[in-house]
DNA sequence: ACCTGAACACCGTTCAAGT
DNA sequence: ACCTGAACACCGTTCAAGT
């Protein structure tokens, strides 16, 4: 029998007992299941088999199943936050449209990446256990903050704790884009596109 | 208070060879285990010990685990549609005041409910698998609808279609039960209460 | 019609042992 | 330090067999 032996994953070498980028690589196949099969087909075990381990193997780089998914989550929120902050410099000067704007690239983020966004609010990730996935999405949420700031001190949103209004904003933000990526909206009839929903109802917040 | 609870469901073992209702049973208990151990700890095996009966036993009343789950979402959907409507029953005659009535209640009964509103919005219930559970979502869906319309009516809320409107509000409500729940609303330094968020969040709407 | 018991193919996780 | 192989205690699901 030859010993051919797994198909090597994207940039993984095994040409040595050692993996050598091990870490890495059960990131990126773990990513690739829940694509694949859903956050709930996700296994270590096959996880391990892509990156050509063995089923033991990924408890060298991460405690159990759930830190793996952690770091998942965290990579996707640094992710959403490079899209969030790439958007802010791209968009107008005027703060309401770049409200507006960040709001859009949220949406289209987690429209587009709807494995990575489940990942990231899935029940299962518990933030007080992962405190580096509580700093990323934190980070995330900073994105938004900034620009009601910016809105506020030009006075085209009232309210004096930025957070005060960061709140129903994200919940927004986050309700269209959880129920379109499940299909919520679709079964109930609502077939506007996610992106134009959160433009509509953020452009509403200015009175029009 | 009542006497009437389900027969068999405390793990006490029945008499006879046949259960007699191991369907409710069955769901009660996984409503618990999911309540205790969160939805992902949640096994038919589990469900099926604490019912009495053996692990293949549940295969006689549910296809599958998803579908065991499914019916404990539909459950949930029915609940909250009847604590929607008992709240508009209460409520005040002013269409506004009704939809913020029926907004705090939402996020009440979210809140009040943790597990069985994760399950309800869990990312495995595929509705499409399960068309009962969509009709009950939708059920609940349309009492949001129905105070959306009679805002429109007296002219409180601008837009022509119910739905239009109706589909940020959902957003919005659910987006604040969901984040509340999973406890991302105080990691990023939001303590105000879910319930009062949405109330303000709504009454920004009718222009304070 | 409803349930049991044994069986199968998996998983997550641990640990001694190899490189 | 990193990985393997075998082991353990589970699960979900199926099926022949009991009541």
């Amino acid at each position: 029998m030859s010993e051919e032996k797994s198909p090597v994953t994207t940039g993984a070498r095994r040409d040595s007992y050692h993996h050598g980028d091990l870490k890495r690589a059960l990131t990126h196949a773990a990513l690739s299941l829940v694509a694949e099969r859903g956050p709930k087909g996700f296994t270590l075990t096959e996880a391990a088999r892509r990156a050509g381990v063995s089923a033991a193997a990924p408890y060298r780089h991460f405690a159990d199943k759930a830190h793996l998914l952690a770091t998942v989550a965290e990579q996707g929120f640094l992710e959403l936050h490079t899209a969030l902050t790439t958007t802010a410099a791209d968009a107008a000067s005027d703060p309401a449209a770049r409200l507006i704007s960040i709001g859009r690239a949220y949406v289209r983020w987690a429209v587009d990446h709807p494995d990575h966004y489940r990942v990231m609010f899935g029940a299962d990730n518990d933030k007080a256990q992962h405190p580096s996935l509580a700093v990323a999405a934190g980070q995330a949420f900073g994105d938004l903050l900034d620009v009601i700031t910016l809105c506020q001190a030009a006075g085209k949103l009232r309210g004096q704790e930025p957070g005060q209004v960061a709140g129903p904003l994200w919940s927004l933000v986050h309700g269209i884009a959880s129920l379109a990526i499940d299909g919520e909206l679709r079964n109930v009839g609502i077939d506007q596109d996610p992106e134009d929903m959160v433009a509509d109802a953020l452009s509403a917040l200015f009175g029009r």
